[in-house]
DNA sequence: CGCCAGATCCACT
DNA sequence: GTGGATCTGGCGG
């Protein structure tokens, strides 16, 4: 399991190094499995795509707090947001999760997503499916990740070899044109879990 | 396949 | 009151 001093390493690095790993949710003891193949990047009072850029508010509290937290949002109304919080205490960043690849319990993120025709490729591929899948919500907001309850990360890959691509964030057409183009987008090239 | 309306609610001006 | 780090189903090609 990785504990918290992955997760004060610079965001860029955390966001790419988490590719690979194993995100773990356990619900009274059913494991439910994937492997991480899309992130993104969330950095500073600079960055304006990032929610901590608009002051310190409740919400954003916990992206200004120690690193290994879970920073978890409602958006649209009715999609969670799964972010892990990075670097020093004050200096808020967080990594968002925007995809897995399903690995175990894929029979209860089929019935958890509620689709009309579901399918492997759609269960996690998208920030809030892959909430939704795994039953994370703000009951889990400010989760310390390394108590190796409810929600973890494994520390080691499950891929080898992974390759890395990179590109603008998706989606946050209300930041300058600066942050729209940063690429901290990371995602393993050619996976068929990626998001889009 | 692409396009898009509609769903739904909390945080914060 | 406004709008968002999204997603689904329905419709047309």
């Amino acid at each position: 399991m990785l504990n918290l001093n992955f997760y004060e390493q610079p965001t860029l690095d955390v966001a790419q190094t988490l590719l690979g790993k194993v995100l773990v949710r356990d619900i009274e003891g059913q494991r439910l499995r994937g492997i991480i193949v899309e992130t993104e990047a969330y950095i500073g009072h600079e960055d304006t795509a990032c929610h901590a850029s608009k002051g310190r508010t409740p919400r954003t509290e916990v992206m200004f707090g120690p690193a290994g937290q879970t920073y978890v949002y409602l958006i649209y109304g009715m999609y969670w947001m799964l972010n892990v919080v990075t670097e020093a205490v004050d200096f808020p960043a967080a990594v968002l999760i925007r995809a897995l690849e399903p690995t175990s319990g894929l029979e209860a993120m089929s019935q958890n997503r509620r689709l009309k025709k579901p399918t492997t490729r759609v269960l996690t591929n998208g920030p809030g499916k892959l909430c939704q899948a795994l039953q994370i919500d703000d009951s889990l907001n400010k989760w310390d990740l390394s108590r190796g309850q409810a929600l973890w990360i494994e520390a080691q890959h499950r891929k080898t070899n992974v390759e890395i691509a990179c590109g603008p964030r998706i989606n946050i057409d209300f930041a300058e044109p600066k942050d729209r183009n940063t690429p901290w987008r990371f995602w393993i090239k050619d996976n068929p879990f990626v998001s889009k």
